[in-house]
DNA sequence: ATAAAAATAAGAATCATTCTTGCTTTCTGA
DNA sequence: TCAGAAAGCAAGAATGATTCTTATTTTTAT
């Protein structure tokens, strides 16, 4: 197996660990793909990705590599109806905008200052830690 | 097979049709199921529900019929992360709480009037078919 | 009544994701 | 520095929701 303290130059300027996260390299590699990658990419397409780096990487790997990041804060998942999970390197809070013509993803950022109780009729007492939100729809050329 | 064509008392409230869609005894039975339960079943819980009327009916029956449904506007699919799809017959725009602690799904509506350029920064052009809003949470109690 | 079209049941197939296992690398602390 | 112990990884098997296929039945239109 290729060492995981890979300190050459072109890394060093990657912390050794994120959010109590130890950076491996195989880790590092996904997490540098995503943030290269701006179209929201599945796990397969981060596969195919990394695999130009570390060839001999699993797929397993890149989801465990995934998983690790998203449970430490570092990514984000994003959801599609039940097509494959896509991944997010945008920690800001956002939701998305499909576009059904080009299958492009968009980040959509709330205006600020916004809060939900603003536009939502929530239950009582209710504490909100997570939000999805997805837009389907097309974008007509501006003029 | 069971005919399709079945005006027994118990249906003749139901029409033939909904939104040009034929109101075969599955289909009728499974939205009905449906409508029943509040709890935004999946089609394996509205398979069970559905059995105890029609014992013959298949699981892919159930899966044909609420993609019917759901492709006629008559219910709408729900989507929390890559879980099994769950269905819903409340149309009107809404979002969904999901209670992490009970696993309770609560329908949010938007307030009255509320327009999503009020609290979103939308690119120019855009046009929105379809919203999903997913929160994630827990609901303390009220004194 | 008959032929074509639509629905259904049953089970096989698909495919994203997770799990298991054995091995490698990294860490800890004598 | 060295010896476990812990963490991470690769490869492939397993899982499970959903879709597909095929043969049969029901409905519709002629």
């Amino acid at each position: 197996m290729v060492s995981n303290t890979d300190n050459t130059p072109e890394h060093d300027d990657f912390p050794a660990e994120i959010n109590g996260l130890r950076m491996t390299r195989q880790r590092r590699e996904v997490y540098k793909s995503l943030v290269e990658n701006r179209v929201h990419p599945t796990a397969q397409d981060l596969f195919l990705a990394v695999k130009d780096r570390l060839p001999q990487i699993s797929l397993a790997t890149v989801y465990n590599c995934l998983e690790a990041l998203t449970q430490h804060g570092i990514i984000r998942q994003v959801h599609f109806d039940r097509e494959s999970c896509r991944y997010c390197p945008n920690l800001h809070e956002h939701g998305h905008f499909h576009d059904q013509k080009t299958g492009v993803i968009h980040d959509v950022t709330f205006k600020p200052g916004v809060k939900l109780e603003d536009f939502l009729d929530l239950p009582p007492g209710t504490s909100v830690s997570n939000i999805e939100l997805t837009l389907r729809g097309t974008i007509s050329p501006q003029s």
